[in-house]
DNA sequence: GCGTAGTGTTAACTAAGAGAGAACATCTCG
DNA sequence: CGAGATGTTCTCTCTTAGTTAACACTACGC
């Protein structure tokens, strides 16, 4: 067996850590044992090509970051770079909170981004670190079968927000109005419209979203 | 399982036909049988994650491509609104020619964003109606070679700005901070620091862009 | 101290499917 | 007409993906 396929269980785990998801919460949204996510992560299994793809669309890598090697390239993909000149203490560990840093410039790759896993199979992984709480600038995953609210209640809050679909579909509720969006489509709205999301395919959604005048943009 | 996955068949007989190659070649290389690569062609059977790499890897394609549908760049060919080339110079603001419509509510898809082509092989095509000027939502597209501001100075204004790449690279300058973003990363800045935008690459670079809080993202 | 709820790990096992090996049907050349 | 390519579809086997069960550990409140 080559090289690559051999740090692939290494490699998966360094992503795990650094999206700070437990093991298990990873093998109960893939609907894999726990037990097999550890096996693959020492590399005393391996996954199929359904379960890696299914891993690295929840891990939000791409599945040839997986072959790579981890240190081996300087300029991209490693940790987080921040000019000197501004706020590097509030970005040394950018993993450590979803809250606002108040950092002035922020590169986020998706191996460091910090992530919100929701128990109803909807993530927000945050792509920029903004000025304060009134701004949020996400890529949001939503599983399939996934809806912005357990209950199915519609969401009312202050504000406005954007979004742009990269993958898969979603059907989106916006006051009387129902629409599904798919990749390359977008959408902008009021808030105070009560609205809601439903991932109704069998596949994942995921989008670029951006909410604008309220600190949580699902409350 | 997943729609992707059942398209990597296919995918791949697409990439072994470009490359000229016969499947009884690509079996004698991988040493894995002739029939077995037909059977992963036509989906009746599936290969392990070490088979695929090797094949990826023969065939001189990245895994994620593999997964990707093939008709991705096919959906052009739509009636694209696309309003007479300008110059920087002839507004101040996207704004200005895009009009907040003020409205409450929008969908756009590909086919019907208002789009504007810069003269420096810059476009700028809107995903959504604001509310008012002082945000920004739209997908940016830097051809090759192309950057924000053809003198090469670097642009400074108020408010806050945020980016995520879809597809290619692009070269960003922020302070005495120079960093490449590519595919997946993302980036978010106080545009009160002096910033630039350079295509150096030989592809066009596509992503989304929120400026928020100054009518002119690039003033 | 004693639960009990979280974390990751390893054993033994089973059901599924990765992959082989034929024989098959085409074509296209000498 | 062979002889040699091409890709396909059977049937079969033996590997292994994935499960269940236990394991050891840390950190919590009582």
């Amino acid at each position: 067996m080559p090289d690559p396929i051999k740090r692939l269980g290494p490699r998966l785990k360094e992503v795990r850590l650094e999206s700070k998801l437990s093991l298990r919460e990873i093998a109960r949204q893939l609907k894999v044992s726990p037990s097999f996510i550890s096996q693959i992560e020492n590399g005393k299994s391996h996954p199929s090509v359904a379960t890696l793809y299914a891993l690295a669309n929840l891990l939000g890598v791409s599945i040839d970051l997986l072959f790579e090697s981890k240190s081996a390239d300087k300029g991209k993909g490693g940790k987080i770079n921040i000019s000197p000149k501004v706020s590097r203490a509030t970005f040394d560990a950018p993993a450590d909170a979803w809250d606002s840093s108040g950092a002035k410039i922020s590169f986020v790759n998706p191996n460091n981004r910090s992530v919100i896993v929701m128990n109803s199979g909807v993530r927000w992984e945050r792509l920029a670190a903004t000025l304060d709480d009134s701004v949020n600038f996400m890529e949001i995953v939503y599983d399939a079968g996934s809806e912005s609210n357990d209950g199915g209640e519609l969401l009312i809050h202050d504000g406005y927000e954007y979004g742009f679909a990269l993958d898969g579909e979603i059907e989106v509720t916006v006051g009387d109005l129902v629409q599904t969006i798919s990749k390359g489509d977008s959408i902008g709205f009021d808030s105070t419209f009560p609205h809601m999301f439903r991932n109704i395919s069998n596949a994942p959604f995921r989008g670029i979203w951006f909410v604008h005048g309220c600190a949580d943009p699902h409350r």
